[in-house]
DNA sequence: ATTGTATTTAGCCAAATGGCAAAAGTCAAT
DNA sequence: ATTGACTTTTGCCATTTGGCTAAATACAAT
């Protein structure tokens, strides 16, 4: 019998799973998601079975070589703020590069390819925008 | 001086300084936020204050207080999965609730006001494809 | 089957987390 | 200014994390 089986008994694990799952379709060992990450194979392979519950450093430290960037997996940050902060700023627009939670939240109800189809219409309209700009308004 | 300024110095402690605007605008106190997380008020203080790095576990235990379904704030879960289980599911193109972290990088780089306008036509499209297929195909 | 190699898991323990209780600020009302 | 109620920070320390090393386990190739 496993010793943490505290959190291990009815919690199913989302995490752990999840970040195996993801780790064997890239695909990558162990070892080498632990050299790019920086962390201990030993330790990622805990935290994948739920033995272990990883710090925020270290999710960090493995968002980067699961395919993003610094810490754009916190970009949680964008999702932890709802209204507040994001819009407030002194230039009113700017994202700073965090998604607005709301936008993010509808987006996630729709299937995968209409999440895509967005952001392929969206291209087009910043190029015909980009257009227009060039001729004049 | 403080005692644990090794992560504090040149990381600009970015999710400790959100994590507390986010607490402040709701508005809520440490003792508030702690009572519906489950977490002591002091704990959270030094998270806020980049003093300590919060273990996912303390991580899903704020998440839902500060305006999360369950494990919302894991999403993360959705961004940890780029091309692999989310889409080769049965159901082929359900997202199960997740957002496809490349539209999120891509949608993350608007500014906040495109952010919204593109859930905005999003929506104008559903209602028009609705009343299409009222009509038949 | 056996050897060799690659990958995962377990044992150990220094270092960090996270809770509790007490101290230190804050601030309004008197 | 002082009291009182409320909020945040600090001191302390049991529990947990996370790295290092060694032991299992998996899996080819011979």
């Amino acid at each position: 019998m496993a010793k943490y089986n505290i959190y291990m008994s009815n919690v199913k694990n989302g995490l752990g799973e999840i970040i195996r799952q993801q780790r064997v379709t890239i695909p990558l060992t162990l070892q080498e998601l632990a050299n790019l990450a920086g962390v201990s194979p030993s330790h990622l392979g805990r935290i994948e079975r739920g033995e272990r519950f990883p710090s925020a450093r270290i999710l960090r430290k493995i968002a980067k070589p699961m395919g993003f960037e610094e810490d754009e997996l916190f970009t949680l940050a964008g999702y932890l703020s709802p209204q507040s902060n994001a819009v407030s700023e002194s230039r009113a627009s700017y994202s700073g590069g965090r998604l607005d939670p709301y936008v993010s939240k509808v987006l996630a109800q729709e299937p995968i390819e209409v999440q895509q189809a967005v952001i392929g219409i969206l291209s087009m309209l910043k190029s015909i925008a980009k257009g227009m700009a060039k001729e004049g308004p």
